[in-house]
DNA sequence: GATGCGTGGAA
DNA sequence: TTTCCAAGCAT
């Protein structure tokens, strides 16, 4: 059984020290909550604040969502990364609407069931929304436990998870402290994340500004920043070439949407293959300067192939309905990647 | 258990 | 410049 002392400390700093006026904050609406978790995961808040808002202005609610068209729903997400994420965040309001009618289920282990919804993300909602006792486990609390019970073992390791797991859900507040607090279970999730994120954080930690120094036996060693390990495996970058072609007619772009599976997964984009235009008869395309795309675990290279085609009575012919010509003016309704979003704006990605 | 998945920011 | 990684999840 756990001392509580943790939770305690952090329900009540997370009062007077959190963060309580994000754009998601102070609602128990289970959509707007969830609509922010799937937007915050690997995403830092900074980013996330402008997406949020042209979500919920564009989708109020889980119903508008489910009835939009899965292109406007990836224009909207288009720089935001993760592309599973916003085919998963559709594909979720469709089965909260078809499956339980409309409303969010309120239990962690139900939520976990829909698409795009994990362990974590379920439990914020649950936290959040109903108060729900279910711990969540994201970065910033890996870094908060293993520092705070000095936990030296690799957290890239499934073992080290499942423990984890065990000592964020033993240390979440217990009945009693809900009793006497009943907003115990939202202020103690938010308040790990708040913890992390912005006094235990990964360099230089703020430790003389924590509610949990006395306690926590990292600080104690003296070296909270050995905390937490993970082993790395350092491998060169590798690098994929990718060809592009652009291909405009009459104020036009030939763009073709991409399979679900693999990077930028529904976005639509240039077309890889460049002897399209020549299948069209529309000539031979010209290499560009290549430029580079960086990415967590490669180097995209980009080869951009340009032609412009001037014929006045074009037919706009397709080779498949991926295909699609779309005028240059509409351009800002599709779900571009960011690197082809620039190079069709004419701004240098390199 | 390991891998793939985006982009932006910090060091 | 390079590396790391940020409110993880799916396969």
């Amino acid at each position: 059984m756990a001392t509580q002392r943790l939770a305690l400390r952090i329900v009540n700093w997370q009062r007077t020290h959190g963060r309580n006026e994000l754009p998601w904050q102070n609602t128990r609406d289970p959509y707007r909550v969830w609509l922010s978790e799937i937007m915050l995961q690997q995403t830092q808040v900074t980013t996330v604040i402008d997406y949020y808002h042209r979500f919920v202005e564009r989708f109020p609610s889980v119903k508008s969502l489910a009835n939009a068209d899965i292109d406007e729903v990836l224009a909207l997400w288009a720089g935001l990364g993760y592309y599973a994420r916003a085919r998963n965040l559709h594909a979720c309001a469709k089965t909260v609407v078809d499956l339980w009618q409309g409303e969010f289920p309120e239990l962690a282990a139900d939520l976990e069931t829909l698409p795009g919804i994990g362990a974590s993300t379920a439990a914020a909602i649950a936290a959040f929304c109903h108060g729900q006792r279910v711990a969540i486990l994201d970065g910033n609390v890996k870094r908060v436990l293993t520092r705070y019970f000095a936990i030296r073992d690799d957290i890239t390791l499934t073992a080290t998870n499942r423990r984890l797991w065990e000592i964020a859900q033993n240390e979440v507040p217990s009945h009693q402290l809900i009793s006497a607090q009943p907003d115990a279970m939202a202020r103690y999730t938010q308040g790990m994340m708040d913890l992390g994120a912005t006094v235990c954080t990964r360099h230089k930690p703020k430790c003389k500004q924590c509610p949990v120094q006395q306690h926590c036996l990292a600080n104690e060693l003296g070296v909270p920043e050995e905390f937490p390990v993970k082993t790395v495996k350092r491998r060169d970058k590798p690098v994929r070439d990718l060809n592009l072609l652009w291909l405009t007619v009459n104020g036009h772009v030939l763009l073709e949407k991409r399979p679900d599976q693999g990077i930028w997964g529904g976005l639509w984009c240039l077309p890889t293959d460049t002897n399209i235009c020549s299948q069209l008869g529309l000539g031979a395309a010209v290499p560009m300067a290549s430029f580079a795309h960086e990415l967590t675990h490669f180097r995209m290279v980009i080869t951009p192939w340009r032609l412009h085609h001037a014929a006045a009575s074009q037919t706009f012919q397709t080779l498949n309905k991926n295909q699609r010509w779309v005028p240059l003016l509409s351009l800002d309704g599709y779900g571009l990647p960011k690197p082809v979003r620039a190079l069709l704006a004419g701004i240098d990605d390199r």
